[in-house]
RNA sequence: GAUUCCGUAGCUCAGCUGGUAGAGCAAUACACUUUUAAUGUAUGGGCCCUGGGUUCGAAUCCCAGCGGGAUCACCA
């Protein structure tokens, strides 16, 4: 079971190995390897002569008889380094050149080289190598991608599962992948140094809930053994946020990892990453003017502009953005005026809209699935939709100028949401009241209702400040910023069911038998295992010993007129 | 969940209306002291995703399963 066989070029790494062991070269060592150098500093700055040391995966090898290229790649890119033989091995003795460097490295070994910079007659800048260490042996051949000299990429490493499931290997082989990736900390680095800024403080609030509230969602579901309690990952961090708000915080906010038990597809992970921030004493426009100078200083950091290509979009975060109302928005792209609407009367014009409905929505979800279906995916350019149905905003304050809606707005790009804001609610009364509808809308058949958390109430009983909050999806926000459809892209290890690698062989009850008591003994002779299943008939036996054998799981071999049998 | 496409060497992919498996790169061996998709010559490498079926014969046709992609639905 645990014996996987290898492929050739695998077995020829190993015998590598061992073979710089008896040359007395260890291939993992222990010590330091003082680095010095960057290939990617090396190139940009120019120093013939310079002495340098530097480490990296050896990712090619050009070899001449006793001068050879290779290509070191580290973590800032690749530079081209030289051997000479007569340089590498001074005295007679050629080993070092011939054995270790021709024969017994292979592309993808960690190398550490010293050398000086010079640029050859073809004018690439090079490393003259004096010495070389191997500093880390690679067992597995990678997939070796090839630019051509017009810029054309062959044999590129491009099926997704592979990808996804050995990011590391993608990481090694695709340098845009990790492009992708470093413009993911920067964005995260961006919006902690405004947040800082602007004095607000970064927290950490559980992530292991009683309650999983702050959102609609299914949650994932375990168990606290030594409470004996059920415990959910948390959907959102929201009811924590304004918890310390109530506590006296001015600002906090939290990059929260998030775990939702539903659909997977391009744009949806089980877990996913959100920012959410709260401010005391702000209302949602003050958050709309804070957004769009978020957003464009993100931008900023991430790109160096503010203009984004998504896919056929070309958007531009650059402050300030479009403000649309909801009910403006429905009147934009259907002509038909929510306002004053009766629910029979929005539920027979969404049916009239080509809309599937039924009779579990209610007046909000009936406005949100119009806006979702005819208005959502017309903002291209960020676009604030504003002042929201209120019995789709739960924890969102009532709007001053109109009881049937809330001070609430979500971002849209590309026709998706990004981010989501409201002036937070902190009447408590009102809270309950509205806790207890969406109890109400779950009766009615709503799966998405909310929980009700007492303690939550409990805390805005001691009051809360007016308070603004707003949260933003980063990882959409990330593909949006470097050009990926798909989730997966910007994850470093998306969601995949999990590998079911081992060929399944079925094994009967006797055939199992066996086999377990082989993997405890591990090894045994052939008649005292025999013994141990004396009530196997001889013919049971002997066919399920030969499965197993065929099977590749047990051996039978003969040393000196015994029989011994042991695993694979 | 539905539809659809895909699964062949380490990687990228050919393989026709069924006849015992092919290329390039990578690997191995030899040659080669400034090359760069290095070059030249030679060689090795395959549970053709798994299991059933049809057939004298299946990588190929049929069915089921597993894994993945895309689109749609659900879902923030």
């Amino acid at each position: 079971m645990s014996h996987i066989e290898l492929s050739e070029q695998e077995i020829l790494r190993r015998e590598s190995l061992q073979k710089l062991r008896d040359l007395g070269i260890d291939p993992y060592p222990a010590a330091l390897y003082p680095v010095d150098a960057y290939a990617h500093n090396l190139k940009q700055d120019f120093e013939d002569g310079k002495e340098v040391c530097l480490a990296g995966r050896m990712m090619s090898q050009r070899i001449m008889g006793k001068a050879s290229f290779a290509e070191l790649q580290d973590a800032s890119g690749r530079i081209q380094v030289y051997f000479n033989r007569d340089e590498i091995c001074p005295d007679e003795d050629k080993t070092l050149y011939n054995e270790v460097f021709k024969k017994l490295l292979d592309l993808g070994d960690f190398i550490g080289v010293k050398g000086r910079v010079f640029k050859t007659q073809v004018g690439e800048i090079s490393v003259h190598v004096h010495s070389f260490t191997v500093l880390s042996k690679s067992l597995r051949p990678l997939p070796l991608p090839k630019t051509d000299t017009d810029g054309n990429v062959h044999d590129a490493f491009t099926d997704p599962e592979l990808r996804y499931r050995q990011r590391y290997v993608d990481l090694v082989v695709n340098p845009h992948v990790k492009e992708v990736f470093v413009k993911r900390t920067k964005l995260f680095n961006a919006m902690r140094h405004f947040f800082n800024e602007a004095g607000y403080m970064e927290v950490e609030t559980p992530i292991l809930q009683a309650i999983p509230g702050g959102a609609s969602a299914r949650p994932f579901i375990t168990h606290h053994n030594a409470l004996d309690i059920p415990l959910y990952m948390r959907i959102a961090n929201e009811l924590y946020l304004k918890r310390l708000i109530v506590g006296g915080f001015d600002g906090v906010y939290e990059f929260s990892k998030n775990f939702r038990n539903e659909g997977m597809d391009r744009t949806h992970n089980p877990e996913f990453t959100a920012m959410e921030i709260y401010v005391s004493y702000k209302d949602y426009n003050w958050m709309m003017d804070f957004t769009e100078r978020l957003l464009e200083h993100c931008a900023m950091s991430v790109n160096g502009k503010t203009e984004a290509t998504f896919g056929e979009h070309h958007i531009d975060f650059r402050a300030p953005y479009k403000r649309v109302t909801m009910r403006q928005s429905i009147i934009d792209f259907t002509g038909f005026d929510i306002d004053g609407k009766s629910e029979e009367e929005l539920f027979a014009a969404a049916k009239g809209m080509g809309i599937a409905v039924d009779e579990t929505m209610g007046k909000g979800k009936l406005i949100d699935e119009i806006f979702g279906a005819k208005c959502e995916g017309n903002y291209i350019q960020p676009t604030f939709i504003t002042d929201y149905p209120k019995e789709m905003s739960p924890l969102c304050k009532v709007h001053r100028d109109n009881p049937e809606l809330t001070e609430r707005f979500e971002l849209m790009v590309c026709g998706k949401e990004v981010a989501n804001a409201y002036s937070e609610l902190n009447d408590p009364i009102d809270q309950r009241e509205r806790f207890e509808e969406q109890l109400r809308l779950q009766e009615k058949g709503d799966d998405e209702a909310m929980f009700i958390d007492q303690d939550f109430l409990r805390a805005l009983e001691y009051g809360m400040p007016p308070t603004s909050g707003l949260g933003i999806g980063m990882d959409r926000l990330i593909m949006y910023l470097t050009n990926n459809a798909s989730i997966q892209e910007i994850l470093f290890f998306p969601q995949m069911r999990p590998e079911t690698k081992s060929v399944k062989i079925e094994l009967n009850e006797n055939e199992q038998a066996i086999f377990a008591a082989m993997q405890k003994q591990g090894e045994s002779v052939l008649p005292d295992l025999r013994a141990q299943f004396a009530e196997m008939s001889n013919k049971v036996w002997d066919n399920s010993v030969k499965t197993l054998t065929k099977n590749n799981l047990l051996k039978v071999s003969k040393e000196n007129e015994t029989l011994y049998i042991r695993l694979v």
